[in-house]
DNA sequence: CTGAAAGCGCTTACAG
DNA sequence: CTGAAAGCGCTTACAG
């Protein structure tokens, strides 16, 4: 069924050991120069391809990463996450691993029924990207395998996670709004839902308070039921002069329904969104918002889980990347009254 | 490093062979209903996981897919791939494989390098989704291993496709716009670039012809250069009433580009958009476009390339999904003149 | 510098 | 119904 080269072929070929051939293959010690080169030839010659999953089976290790996406966060439009997976896949690949993508069904999830890929021991490692129950981290943690968390974190769980710096990424995208004097500033998002939102608003919250902004309840707007799903989202009688939304998603939604009640964006109202993914240029206006540096957090889960795998006792805890203030067209300044 | 509980461990324990193991795990003939269930409770009990390795390397086969998609159909906001990867991968579990992704990246598809994880032995077949260039398809040949493009395909290769029904497709929804009572219908795409966009230009063409339609040269209209960027697009000087895109995201950057000269999309002109992705929703206003039953198209490339795995003699040849249309706010009813 | 032996964890004949 | 032997393709000590 396949061509099946193997190191012994080439051994017989040659009339040397396959040990030899397996030392010179990989560039080991204890065979001459001479040999080594005369071996490789005729690898290639024969089209030798190396069997991984004898070296696995030997080693004990699959050399591939399970990356975990909850079914809810892959919805048709939400790109997001399949697109940081693309970006962990290519990371993966730097250090010789792979990842093997697992869609945590709500099923799966309440049921908490572990991923086939532990179960199977196809991989060495997970990555879990975007936030899970807490029972489901819980029973995660049955599992003896190393894990990172991706773009979220689990305040009880001691493992090791990678988010984007959502609390100073909200900070300075509300100084900026307050910058363009604005001082009645919504922050839109249900805050307790998960902790990224949470940490945003917290952040928005830190700049109205060093602006000596009293923030208000009613300034708070929830944008999504306990499951997740978007909700209509309840304006506030007076309304704010800027929204500092949790996602970009979120953000376009805001501005559909400002629009059909008839406001400008951003003529009567600034808002701003974060991620930067696409629905920042697919609005109109296109959004000011925080680019979440989507490579380097892949690569250091990437980087992390691969570590972990080697050694298990090593913790980095939680590290936060980085994110940047794009600066487009729905924010506006006003006159300081 | 790992718990490592294997058939041997419950061997011991029971004081019968691992050959005894295997068989009752695996639900094989040979041993006493009685033995197989203490076997089974004491493999819980111990947290027994099955190592798929060993299988593996016993049979030669990884259960591994490889999904190998070209670099520059990922782009951040090109969701469209990255969707179908999930459903592949989503489809292979029902199958007890799993997907390995691979992006293509412009540089090794120019090199001819094959990917490492057909060098590497870790996959059984390639699942190939987006156009590659026909020098690599080429060398891609020379992979004894089972392949299935998907989302597209090539004349000379017989290598089996999944593809959307393009032609019916386009003709579909072409006929639409002449029913709403349009004559002067342009298609938007460059009809070189690749099969899909080609065989949708072709249904376009034939409901022109169906319905005595003078095709006009003027009236196709290039979007994108040789490598696929897109690029401004000239519109013809006398315009056309209907816009026949070759994708959602070319309707989208049409109607920007028809805003911005002033026109009103529907009342000046129609647009069609073709994939139901992303743009279409988020287009002011909402596309009507050809959905493309992403779902059935990976389901099918799954089972192609897991029966090929299994029987590398099968045949599909090339298999079109049906789409349909979804009716949305771009198209308008215009008097006959 | 080269290689025989043992083992990674399982399964497939085959023998009892 | 149960199990000893051999083997999947490689690598790791160890011996020569």
């Amino acid at each position: 069924m396949k061509n099946n080269v193997t190191m012994r072929d080439i051994a017989e070929r040659l009339g040397v050991s396959s040990v030899t051939v397996s030392k010179a293959l990989n560039d080991k010690e204890g065979v001459s120069d001479d040999l080594k080169q005369k071996i490789k030839t005729v690898a290639e010659e024969m089209g030798y391809r190396y069997n991984t999953l004898a070296k696995s089976m030997k080693e004990g290790v699959t050399y591939n990463i399970g990356v975990i996406i909850p079914e809810r966060f892959t919805g048709a439009v939400q790109s997001f996450y399949l697109n940081m997976y693309q970006s962990i896949s290519r990371a993966l690949e730097q250090y010789g691993y792979y990842g093997i993508l697992h869609i945590l069904t709500n099923y799966d999830e309440k049921e908490l029924n572990l991923p086939r890929i532990y179960v199977e021991q196809k991989v060495d490692g997970f990555i879990i990207l975007g936030q899970v129950g807490k029972k489901y981290i819980e029973k995660m943690k049955s599992m003896d395998l190393p894990k990172v968390f991706l773009d979220f974190y689990d305040e009880h769980a001691e493992i090791d996670a990678v988010i984007t710096d959502n609390f100073y990424g909200a900070y300075d995208i509300t100084n900026y709004i307050v910058s363009q004097g604005h001082r009645d500033i919504a922050f839109v998002g249900n805050i307790y839902s998960t902790s990224s939102i949470q940490d945003r608003f917290l952040g928005y919250l830190k700049s109205l308070l060093e602006h000596k902004i009293r923030p208000e309840e009613s300034m708070v707007i929830n944008d999504r039921d306990e499951e997740g799903r978007y909700i209509e989202m309840k304006l506030p009688e007076r309304l704010p002069t800027a929204f500092v939304c949790n996602n970009d998603q979120v953000a376009h939604n805001l501005i559909q329904q400002l629009k059909r009640e008839g406001y400008n964006v951003p003529d009567d109202c600034s808002v701003v969104g974060f991620d930067n993914d696409v629905y920042a240029t697919l609005t109109e206006p296109q959004l000011t918002t925080v680019e979440v540096n989507v490579e380097e957090m892949a690569g250091n889960a990437a980087e992390f889980i691969i570590e972990k795998v080697k050694n298990p006792i090593k913790t980095y805890g939680r590290v936060s990347v980085k994110g940047k203030i794009i600066y487009r067209d729905s924010v506006k300044e006003i006159k300081t009254r």
